[in-house]
DNA sequence: CTGTTAGCGCGTTCAA
DNA sequence: TTGAACGCGCTAACAG
């Protein structure tokens, strides 16, 4: 049986309140009770009961963060870097961290409104924006306290969030291959409900209409952000004739997916054909050829989001200005595009 | 403003106590003041407050999870599954998931007893065990329920876990290394305070016995499960000289590296190398060239330790027999391990 | 300095 | 069929 304030009471023969004030470090409690409360508190292994305070504080100390997962091989590096930064930043603000794995759909509305409804989490994380996002505007119509990583379109929503430039990202990505001497540009795009899909694809429009290229829509397929999906989506594109001579994936993942489809059709990657991606996980310093690709501080964002909720939070009122966060990524130059001879160049 | 029971109660001019019943769906409630009740609440969106049931019923209806992270640029595929499995298994049972990120040592203990002593869950999810696992050995003598995946070595505990065998994994695979004639076999070991690095290697030295070769230390180097480190280990082993003919990972991200290592040494894997993993993570099938490896079903796992701590849980007493259950895993070969010509063999 | 009272929201006696 | 009273464990306002 746990210990509780009853039991310390008791055994000291004072009231729970005292009790109560002397653990709490009130200054009007008598040196020797103190003292007296203390050691027998740390005697009797006494903790406080968190449910019993999240009651009484009419707050869980706890923030909700849904994992958007696809099929139950779900396994994205992206994630767990993400979840290493809010992990962590949570436990040194000291909060709780409720996670839930669900799909994207009506399933994943519910456990939304269930986290909100029923008071289980003082605040939440979106990730993965969508447009139109059905999460953000339920949160937002609830004036439910959240931030979330990436922006959105939804009409009178102003909501805190943290994005990355994607656009500029992608563009100064889509440039330095154009200055390589490429002309067919392959594109695989997330799926387009999602935000930083359409900033991505502007970006490469962009550098495109900034070099005169014409805008072809047979070199842009759509891909769902696995490396499954990346080999498949590779492939369509590898099989065309005159064939790309790089190919740019939405995220590493995928990117890794197009080498591997390169290489099942003989090609070497770096030589025969280019492929860079965004991200930078990990993984993509070790891929083969290493990556070319577009940094985000995966962990440092997980960090950010998850400080900008509690500080949401604990401004107690929520009149702070919403932050709006734009972070530049970095363009990360490796050999998964190299300088050699390319094929139909210029 | 959060509607409860009492706003209902005031609306309908009935007691709390009649309002808590005809939501529960009791029997002794009026057919008229139940539907008015019903419709009232419904129009009203309540809600119960899940903190309030929760010092009610003196349960959380949570399970906790410690991940093991290493570092900010923690990234495993490994985990992203294995929390997948878990979650969804928690949904589907109504348990909701508190999740924590921490590097394995004191401050990891930290969590688990703040976790246990202010009874944040009802149970506790252990992975990746160690020997003389300290987390086992304070909840098992805390008597708190939980549920390891993977085995340990403390004197007097008996727990629940569930493993794969990993040894006959590794002992299949070695076999299988030498029937293609391999003799000179290269081991990156995950730290050897890891219950499981124990098995895998004795899957090997077993292979290597049952074939005459004689253990040779200098294959053997240990490395910390991430790629990069298996990028430094398997350089180590593949700069000796003569180097050896396969190197075998004790987990797929570290296979990983070995390829990264063996390509940037000039060396094609599958031809002049051969490198094999442990996991059958998605990115395997996608390596260049793919991983032959171990497969162990990551998200039914996630799956199954979650539904034995949940049973644990609701068998109220916990004289259920302490199941454990060992899961033989499978060989998957592919291309890493070709078949093709080695240097050396025989 | 210390104790009494009160209440967070819920569910479960027990009595009417 | 309904309601009053109680308590889960904790903290705070208010006496004295």
């Amino acid at each position: 049986m746990p210990v509780t304030l009853k039991d310390i009471a008791q055994r000291v023969g004072y009231s729970i309140t005292t009790v109560s004030r002397a653990l709490a470090g009130y200054s009007d409690v008598a040196e020797p009770t103190r003292q007296l409360i203390l050691d027998t508190a740390a005697e009797m292994g006494y903790s406080p009961d968190a449910t019993a305070r999240h009651l009484r504080a009419q707050r869980t100390d706890t923030i909700g963060f849904v994992i958007p997962t696809h099929g139950p091989r779900f396994s994205d590096p992206f994630f767990s870097e993400l979840l290493a930064g809010i992990g962590n930043k949570a436990a040194e603000r000291e909060f709780d961290l409720l996670v839930s794995t669900r799909a994207p759909g009506e399933e994943e509305l519910i456990v939304y409104r269930r986290m909100v409804k029923e008071r289980r989490v003082d605040g939440l994380l979106v990730v993965r924006t969508r447009h139109q996002d059905q999460r953000i505007e339920y949160l937002a119509e609830q004036g439910f306290p959240f931030v979330a990583f990436g922006r959105s379109d939804l009409v009178g929503a102003d909501f805190p969030y943290l994005d990355v430039d994607g656009q500029a990202g992608v563009r100064q990505l889509t440039q330095h291959l154009i200055d390589l001497g490429h002309r067919r540009i392959g594109y695989v795009s997330a799926p387009l409900d999602l935000t930083f899909a359409s900033h991505r694809i502007a970006g490469y429009r962009e550098a495109l209409d900034a070099n005169s290229i014409p805008f072809d829509a047979q070199w842009v397929v759509v891909g769902q952000l696995t490396e499954r999906s990346g080999y498949e989506m590779g492939r369509e594109l590898l099989i065309q004739s005159p064939r790309p001579t790089v190919i740019i994936a939405c995220n590493d993942l995928m990117a890794l997916g197009v080498i591997s489809a390169a290489q099942s059709l003989g090609l070497t990657v770096g030589r025969d054909v280019a492929v860079a991606g965004f991200d930078d996980v990990p993984l993509a310093e070790h891929a083969h050829p290493p990556l070319t690709t577009v940094r985000q501080p995966i962990y440092e964002i997980g960090q950010r989001i998850c400080d900008m909720l509690i500080q949401l939070l604990q401004g107690e009122g929520e009149l702070l200005e919403k932050p709006h966060i734009v972070l530049e990524p970095e363009l990360i130059v490796r050999q998964s595009c190299g300088t050699a001879s390319l094929p139909d160049r210029g």
